[in-house]
Parts: structure tokens; sequence; C-alpha cells
DNA sequence: TTAATCACG
DNA sequence: ACGTACGTGATTAAC
């Protein structure tokens, strides 16, 4: 028995469009060109070769005219027309299969439905085979016979009919699938049916009666309403009969041999792939290299050999992206004439030939720190290209390639760089030389960008400044005491040890309780507690479900305390030691272009997220020790609501502001209408969690979620607020429609956000635009105002002579590792710089807090 | 690789 | 009728 499978092309590649589609932004390659059909529909592909191993395999599509539509001009009518963005892949599928050695067909007037329905049909006709149809389309059920199966795909997985179990799921045959649409009709291909008859009726008649025909011959039997329905809608049901059939006679004129699975050409595979970008379906295979451009250039040993003009750009290739930690592969130098690749051993000189010339370069604080490393300095560069490309376009992945491709320039993209050609030296050099080329001549058009977008001033006061700020603070690095986290580690591990056994005694059994999935299990379906919501992979079981069940059964809190010490374990003792570097010091990177709102981010490890709201996490920042003396930690007061206050304008909260009021207390008292001094605790928190919440744009769902209060409740604490704060709510009115008229927001220093979702046709995606509108320019110029303030304390300190140091930026507080004798002075340099870095209509304040240790200054 | 969870502002 | 708070990074289980 030789096996065939039949494709429905069409079928896959709606599927997976929408799949992802709903998102709001789908993906592309880094021309722009939609990818995400075609992602979804080669790994299905691949699926389908891997688990099938078929002999015969043929991709059916539809194309050009469609005989039904001809006919009867109502069929599919009203359906949403195809997006752009989906018609266009749909020539690259062809593509795809073609490389795949999958054969693909198509033929007009007929629908892909039709060309499945002829090809089954010769599987019918010959004992010698047997077909399987693959689409999530009900309509090809019809198909089903002794010689035809379907597999039916699901939102994850699939259904496999054939006629018995067909028959078990529906009662009634396969080819009887037709009947049932002719009475029950269809909306989605706006097929009439008989109107009142819906699957039910249908069923049962059919169940009945056997056939359509035999009904109407029959139709005297047939009571009551059903019967003045089928009535009525007789022409209607044998048209919709027809419509529904699937044409098996196709005039294709092939053989099964014609559609022989041949395997793939990966050569033109792997040339599809590159250029779709899907880097995850190329580590499959050895490929050809890509066609690439290429750049005159010289190779150079010495530096005496180099003749540089004023202007210069700098590339430097690592072989790892932890510049803490990465080698130097080698250094591209561009000027107005020239290109030269130089030999890694060159870069103590770089210093020295750079000196009083403009210079351009690719990240910046991956130069400086390598620098440093190398006990080399560098003046600043003028010029970063992935700061300026983020700012522009928040998206921007950090890798010059993505930059590069975009304006058709084909270098390879480091991922693959990095896993294939590190050792190629034509290669690396070839790409290199490109790639400062390419940051050479295209400085002017972004600088110009940034100009014309009103971002130059952000670009080059605070974000290029903040590249060395940045860069000092990384390499200086923070002191960790291994022995005060071994220490916590053993206490959290005895704890564990405790409180597992614990579990397992009130469970009954022993089994993995980090496993969220063997946990649910334990607790809803073994020990019977009341589940609450349920996640795509079974009951949910975070904390926030699992304090709503204290009190229900002991071992909840066990539970809790479980992963309390669970977590403390795994990413705050055993990782933070791994990060250690061999001066004893942890070096994070703080990443700078990577947040859509221009907040920092830190990572290798975060030290933005060190544990301070538990009691026993906290304890982790006892291991976290000054350099200097002593660690000074300065944090802004408020700040986000600072700037609510500001930029909404409104009058209570800037007076409240002015007159150092206790925000929440102040907020409480009026919302509650009770005097400041009655506030009690839980008032101060409820207005607390309303104020925040009113900043991400909260529902009065979400409010009375997250504050365990009904729905109702919750929404009367919101209106009061806007109705005691009337410039908030116009705040929020206005920038919402101001982001949809132009597609952004802005921050106070101008830093700009598109926001695709708002363009999205799908609700739940518009209004998490109209939040992200809200909160960014909140977000954003706190960013921006900390972002300044260190530039300015870092200036100071320079200015001053300071050796204390920053090391920390956690997002509105700076921590300083401090000298004893300069702590005086270093808290009034940070003091005044945090206050006044922008006069806003509020105050700005600061907290201080010192200590010998990171758990002592908060 | 993805989903769930949890740490921070 | 819908589905429900912004921005991050790291670990683990499970596929």
């Amino acid at each position: 028995m030789k096996r065939v499978i039949l494709v429905d092309g069409n079928n896959l590649m709606f599927r997976s469009f929408y799949a992802t589609a709903y998102t709001g932004n789908i993906m592309r390659n880094s021309k722009g060109f939609p990818t995400n059909a075609l992602y979804g529909f080669t790994t299905m592909m691949n699926k389908i070769l891997n688990e099938e191993k078929p002999e015969y395999i043929a991709v059916a599509f539809d194309i050009g005219k469609n005989f039904r539509k001809e006919k009867y001009d109502f069929y599919k009518e009203g359906r949403q027309a195809t997006p752009d963005d989906l018609i266009k892949q749909m020539p690259v599928a062809r593509e795809i299969l073609d490389a795949m050695g999958i054969k693909y067909l198509e033929l007009e007037p007929y629908e892909a439905d039709d060309i499945i329905g002829t090809l089954s049909k010769m599987a019918d006709l010959d004992q010698e085979y047997d077909a399987t149809i693959i689409s999530s389309d009900k309509d090809l059920l019809q198909l089903i016979s002794d010689g035809t199966d379907v597999k039916l795909l699901k939102q994850t997985g699939f259904i496999k009919y054939n006629p018995a179990s067909f028959m078990a799921d529906y009662g009634i045959e396969p080819i009887k699938m037709i009947d049932l649409k002719a009475l029950m009709g269809d909306a989605s291909d706006n097929i009439p049916g008989v109107k009142g008859i819906g699957e039910k009726t249908a069923l049962k008649l059919l169940q009945e009666y056997g056939s359509l025909e035999a009904i109407y011959e029959n139709i005297d039997s047939v009571k009551g309403k059903v019967k003045e329905k089928l009535e009525v809608g007789r022409d209607s049901a044998f048209m919709s009969k027809e419509i529904a059939t699937i044409y098996r006679d196709v005039p294709l004129d092939i053989q099964f041999e014609d559609i022989k699975y041949l395997g793939a050409d990966e050569d033109k595979l792997g040339e599809l792939f590159e250029s779709l970008e899907f880097y995850s379906l190329l580590k499959n295979f050895e490929r050809k290299e890509i066609v690439q451009d290429e750049l005159e250039f010289q190779s150079i040993q010495d530096v005496k050999d180099l003749e540089l003009g004023d202007e210069v750009s700098i590339y430097i290739e690592l072989d790892g992206e932890n510049y803490h930690k990465a080698s130097l592969l080698g250094i591209a130098l561009s000027d107005k004439k020239h290109n030269y690749f130089l030999d890694k051993e060159c870069l103590k000189d770089i210093p020295e030939l750079l000196k009083d010339k403009v210079v351009y370069t690719y990240h910046a604080k991956a130069l400086d720190i390598l620098l440093k490393r190398n006990h080399l300095e560098m003046q600043p560069v003028n010029y970063d290209l992935i700061i300026a490309a983020y700012l522009l376009n928040g998206f921007t992945k950090d890798d010059i390639a993505y930059l590069m491709h975009s304006k058709n320039i084909n270098v390879e993209f480091y991922e693959v760089l990095k896993k294939n050609h590190f050792n190629d030296e034509e290669k690396l050099k070839k790409d290199m030389v490109l790639k400062s080329r390419f940051i050479y001549d295209t400085r002017d058009e972004y600088i110009n960008n940034l100009k014309v977008e009103d971002m130059y001033h952000l670009f080059k006061d605070i974000e290029m400044p903040l590249i060395y700020v940045l860069a000092n603070m990384e390499y200086f690095g923070v002191k960790v005491d291994s022995g005060v986290l071994e220490e916590i580690k053993k206490e959290a591990e005895a704890k564990l040890e405790v409180l597992s056994k614990e579990i397992y005694s009130l469970a009954g059994m022993e089994f993995n309780i980090a496993s969220p999935k063997q946990l649910g299990e334990v607790l809803f379906a073994r020990l019977g507690l009341t589940s609450g919501k349920k996640n795509q992979t079974g009951y949910k079981t975070d904390a926030q479900t699992l304090q709503k069940l204290r009190g229900k059964h002991p071992i909840i809190d066990l539970v809790l305390e479980y992963r309390n010490f669970s977590k403390i374990i795994s990413t705050y003792t055993v990782s933070l030691e791994n990060a250690k570097f061999p001066d004893g010091k942890i070096h994070t990177i703080f990443k700078q272009t990577l947040t859509r709102t221009g907040r920092l981010s830190s990572a290798e490890p975060n030290l933005q997220n060190i544990p301070i709201r538990g009691e026993e996490g906290r304890k982790v920042r006892r291991a976290f020790l000054p350099t200097n003396d002593l660690f000074l930690s300065v944090d802004y007061s408020q700040i986000e609501l600072r700037i609510l206050a500001h930029i909404s304008g409104s009058k209570e909260l800037i007076e409240a502001f002015r007159r150092g009021d206790d925000i929440h207390t102040k907020v409480a008292a009026d919302i509650y209408g009770v005097d400041p001094s009655n506030v009690t605790k839980l008032m101060r928190s409820t207005a607390k969690a309303v104020i925040f919440g009113i900043v991400y744009g909260i529902s009065g769902f979400g409010l009375g979620e997250n504050l365990n209060i009904s729905r109702k409740e919750a929404q009367d604490f919101i209106n009061k607020y806007y109705e005691l704060y009337p410039g908030v709510k116009n705040y929020m009115d206005n920038i919402v429609k101001e982001a949809y008229e132009t597609g952004s927001v802005r921050t106070l220093f101008n830093r700009k956000r598109t926001i695709e979702e708002l363009n999205n046709k799908n609700y739940m995606i518009r209004s998490s635009g109209e939040r992200i509108a809200l909160n960014t320019p909140i977000q954003g110029t706190s960013a921006d105002i900390i972002k300044k303030a260190m530039v300015l304390v870092y200036d100071e300190f320079q200015k001053h002579g300071i050796k204390s140091k920053m090391v920390l930026q956690i997002h509105d507080e700076l921590v300083i590792d401090t000298l004893k004798e300069e702590e005086e002075t270093v808290t009034n340099i940070v003091r005044d710089v945090m206050e006044n870095v922008i006069k806003l209509d509020v105050p700005l304040k600061v907290g201080i807090a010192k200590g010998k240790d990171l758990y002592e200054a908060k």
C-alpha cells in the first residue's frame, strides 16, 4: 500500500497567519516583508514530513477565479478581504514547496478542496494507494472513505478521522456532511442552507432519513415547524448542497508518480530561509554561502600602514555577546576613502590612532569596556549607531546586520556568524569592513533623522554620554561575598528539606513541588481544593491563586514558603555565585537599547531585581558589598506620580506634592472622605493600588482582582478618583486621542514610542495599545530624568575628582559605592543633581539611605 | 523552545 | 460580548 499525503495549502497559510497576526506585530524579516504565515507553514510542512514520511505528497492551493463564486455570487460574500500581508506571502509558500521537493497543485477556477477531492478520488479508485488529507477545514470530512482518511488539525494537535471514527463522532456517514451543510448552511462561506435549521435538527433529520433527497421524498412524515421550514427552504437546500459538494473531477491530468516526494534542495531552501531570516530552521542543515556584497579593503598588521582621514568609523567583532568576557576577533576601520581590516593585536594602538578624530561606531559601550579590559583608554566616540537606531525605532535588534539588511547589504547575522564562521577569517574580514563602511556611510542620515524626529538632544546630551557612565559602572562592578551567599543557600536548603517532607506527608505522596503541573494535580485533583482559573497547561498555581486558598488547607502556606526559598536558592544564591568574575565582582550589562519605554534593563545577571520586599529574600542583599567603604542609595520618591501630576497638570495633585503631603494618604483621605489623620493602613494601601492602577490604565475588574474586592467597589474607587482629580482623567483621554492621531506618544524629553497596537482590529490589543499610550510618557519620562541625572552626577564626580563610583541604577534609584571621606560631598552632589535635574511643576524629592552592604543601604 | 512562575521598579 | 495593569530578566519543567 502506498500512502499519499494531500495538504490543504491555503488552509495552512491562513491558519498560520491568523495564529500570530492577532498580536498586532506580525513577524517580518529585516526588510519588513511579512513572514509569520510562512514560518508556521514551513514548520507544519516539516512536521508532516517527519510524522508521515510520505512517498507521495501534494499541496493544493486556491488560485484565480472560483467557479462557485462565478455561479453564485453570494458564495463567500461578506468575508473579510484577505489581508495584504498574507497575500504577499502566498507565492513564497510555493517557492518553499519547490525547494522542499514537494509538488503543489492549483488550477483555475477550482478551489484547493476540489483538487484534494480529485486526488483522493484517484486514491479511492486505485487499490494500491491510500490518501491522508491534512487540513483544519471540516468541509473536507466529506471525502473520508475506505481509501481516504482526514487529519483534522486542531488548535493544538489533531484528530484523525476514518469512516468508523467519523461515524462515532457525528452519527452519520462522512459523505452526508454535504447534506448536513445543505440543511444547516455555513456562515463562513455564506451558504444559506434551510433557514431556521441548525446543526442539531439537521443531524436528527439525517439520522432518521439518511439524505437530503430522502428527507424531501418523505416530507409529509416530518412534523410541525420543521416541515414548514423545510418546505420554504427547499430550493435553497438543494442549491446549498450543490455548493457544498466538493468537485472531484478537476482536469489535473496527473498521476501519483507526478507527486512523488523528491526531498529538499538544501541550497535552494537555505537561500530562501536566509532571505526570510528563519534562522531556527537553518540550523538543521549545512548551507551554501550566501552571495554577499564585497568591498575593497586592506588587511593591516601594522598601524603604520594606515592612512586615515579626520572622520573614522570603527567596528569591532567579539566572539561572544558578553563583552565583559568575550575576546576580540578583529577590528575594521573606514574613513571617507578607505576600508581596513586590522589584526586584533592592533587594539593597543587604537586610542592613539583615533585621538582627536571624529569617531563613529556601533555599540560604543562594548568597545569602551574592551579597551578598559586591556588597560586602554579612548576619548568618547562622537556617534553610536546602535543608540541612534534604537531611538528611531524601538524594535531595532542589537545586531548591525539587521540594519544593514534593511538597506539591502547582505552580511551574515551575528547568530549565524558565531555558529559557523568565527574561524573563517576571510569571511569575517569581508563582513567587518562592510559593517564599518555602513556605520560611516549612514551616519549623516541617522543624525538627520534624529533631528527630524526632535530627538537629537536626547541622543547627543543624554544617551551618548550615558554610554560611558554605564561602561564605568559595569566595569567597576559590585563585590559579592560568597560566604554570605553560601550561608543563605545552606539555610534555605535546610528549610526546603523540612518543607518538602511536610508537603509530601500532607499530600500523601512525593512529587515535584516545583512543577506547576504536578502541584496543580495534587492540590486540586488529589486534595480536592477548589481550583481557580486554569491556564493553557492545567491549573493555575501562582502565588496570587494560592493566596486565596490560604486557610483552606495547611499545605498552601507550606507551598508558598517552599516557592520562596527555592527562588532564593536558584536565582539569588547559585546563579549570582556563578556570575562572579575572577575579581570577586559581578559585572552586569545595562542594556541601553532594549526597552520600549526608555528604561535600562540589567542582565547577566539582572541586578535590578534583587529581593527587597520579603525579609527572607532581602537577606541576599547582605552579600552585596562596597568596594570602597559604604553604599549610598538615593531614590526618587514617587517619581512616576510626580510626573503624572506634572504632565496632567492636575491642580489637586500638584498642590498636594507642593505641600509635601504623603500622596497615598492624601488620596485615601479624599477617596474615603475622611481626615488624613484618620486614614488607616488598609485605606492607604488601597489608595496606593488605585493610584498605581490608574497609571497603568487598569479596569474595575483588574483592580478588583488585585485588591480582592468586587468589581463594582473597585470601579467606584476609580470613578471617585477621576472625580477628585479631573486633570488626570483629562490627561488620560487626551494622550490616548493623541496616540490615535499620531500613532505614537512622547516623553518630556521627546523620546518617541510608536504604538502599532492602536491600529489593530482586535479590541483586546487596541486596549493594550491605549494603556501603553497612557503609561509610556510617564515611565519614559522617569527614565529620561534619571538618565540625565546619571550623566550629571558622573560629570560632577569628575569635576570634583571624586573617587566614589556609581554602581547601580534601579529605575528610580542610584547606588554609589562611596569612600568614607567623600560621604558628605557625594551625598550632596547626588541629592542636588537628582532633585534639580529638571524643573517640573512639582518638586522632585529623593530618599537617602546608607549602609555597609546593600541590605542596610535601604 | 515555550509556558509558568516570581524577582524588581 | 469581549477580557481585563505598565516595564523588565531568570529559572524550571515539559515538550
